[in-house]
DNA sequence: CAGCCACATCCTGCATGCAACAATCCAGCC
DNA sequence: GGCTGGATTGTTGCATGCAGGATGTGGCTG
């Protein structure tokens, strides 16, 4: 939203491989572990091998891929472990964004900012059809900028980039599908009451209550993620889920 | 420790660029600002222009250039918020991993580094020589390492890479130079006392309080901080003081 | 039959040349 | 005199050629 690289698919070498290569590799076009050959992508990618490397760097980066010692990338995995601790993280960065939010202080137009976007939410939690879904996902994503905004930390917002580029660590990385799973529905609900204690927080200055709830908020996604892995056949439906490590001979650690 | 990159100082040129780039940059070789022009620093660094812009790409990442909209890089100038919104989010991110140490739990021999470690760190927070102050350091990092490495969260040693990248956020950023500012010795035997708390929760499985304790322990930089911006003249001989910026009457303009 | 060495192949790291874009400066015109 | 247009220069984006290194394979030998 903020940023408008999307409205220019192509304006550099380096974005459209970047694009591609992402699309491709959350799509499932890699199996976890391949090794990316430049020349082989020169192919199916379009560009040349310059700007094509720089997007692999750029991807390494993200996370979606993993440098080799002798040069060259392969596509990540990630287990369980490594979805949860990184909505766990989410967790704990976008409390520190409310609370930063609540001890700074919030402007009266940002306050009604944050409850009008909430409203429009509260508007489609009983809905259920597609539609409805694809927009509560970018009312979502809307009020969490939004608290990132007020938070008023470049800092934080890079570190929070940073981990919400993962795949299953965005906010709303499994909000889209719930439409399908109605065992999920009632989610929306505590979602939307999260939404509301978080706003009241911030306008009341209660920082501790801001960052508990922002936490709790976030270990909603662990709750989806463990009703997505028990149906892998949705679960199959969301990009990047090729990327998920089976989880047979792991060796199993409980928290 | 873990990564080898140090013992060959240029076993691949982007390293090279990488490295000498970023001891220019910190050492105020640049001003905040100042382009950075791929064939000049052809010149200045020796390498030639496809390793440098992977270099100049990575120190973008690290946060000290920042990317033009029309391309190129120009050095990146901090505020006194931005370093101390640095510290904090290290705090926080120090507090998550000893809040992780605490809930997952230490291994014995892993209680025992943290032990001895810090009884080395004892037996130096009374020494005056710069000596004492460099081995303290070394001691310091070992620490908050160990911490790190407790946690089990590789996703949470990349964010807090991100973070110490920058200058003046690192554990022990401010703590060399103490060796001359007589007022902030006696912060070492607090630092040490947090320590030996640390410990502590994280061997009874105390995670509020483990979190809580290296929150505060980080803010223990923040009054370094202050300290130092009072001794101008110590803080020039600082890595990375020139790119500090004057905290005059200077027109702040938020994006 | 197993281990080792040498060779061939593939892939990445690097350098350089070319082209396009942006900024700047100067000149001409209103 | 100010503004606008164009030209020139400087800088980045991109492509490709080449060389070094890692890897795998085959044959030879113990």
């Amino acid at each position: 939203m903020g940023k408008s690289d999307v409205a220019q698919p192509s304006r550099t070498q380096i974005t459209r491989a970047l694009l591609t290569l992402r699309e491709m590799i959350l799509s499932g076009a890699f199996a976890p572990g391949e090794r990316m050959v430049e020349l082989a992508l020169v192919e199916r990618v379009g560009v040349s091998r310059t700007p094509l490397r720089l997007a692999l760097a750029e991807l390494e980066h993200e996370g979606l891929l993993r440098g080799l010692d002798g040069g060259g990338y392969v596509v990540r995995e990630f287990s369980h472990a490594d979805i949860k601790d990184a909505i766990e993280l989410r967790g704990v960065l976008e409390g520190t964004a409310a609370r930063y939010a609540a001890e700074r202080g919030a402007a009266a137009r940002d306050l009604r900012g944050l409850r009008s976007t909430n409203a429009a939410i509260r508007e489609l939690v009983h809905r259920a059809d597609y539609e409805s879904f694809e927009r509560y996902v970018d009312l979502n994503e809307c009020f969490h900028t939004r608290i990132l905004k007020i938070a008023r930390s470049p800092l934080l917002e890079r570190a929070l980039e940073g981990i919400v580029s993962l795949p299953f660590a965005g906010a709303s990385a499994f909000v889209l599908a719930e439409a399908e799973l109605p065992e999920s529905r009632e989610i929306l609900v505590v979602a939307h009451r999260h939404h509301a204690g978080l706003i009241e927080a911030i306008e009341r200055r209660q920082a501790g209550r801001a960052e508990s709830l922002a936490r709790e908020h976030a270990r909603i996604a662990l709750t989806n993620l463990e009703i997505f892995l028990s149906h892998k056949e949705v679960l199959a439906r969301l990009p990047g889920a090729s990327l998920i490590a089976p989880q047979a001979a792991r060796q199993p650690e409980p928290a």
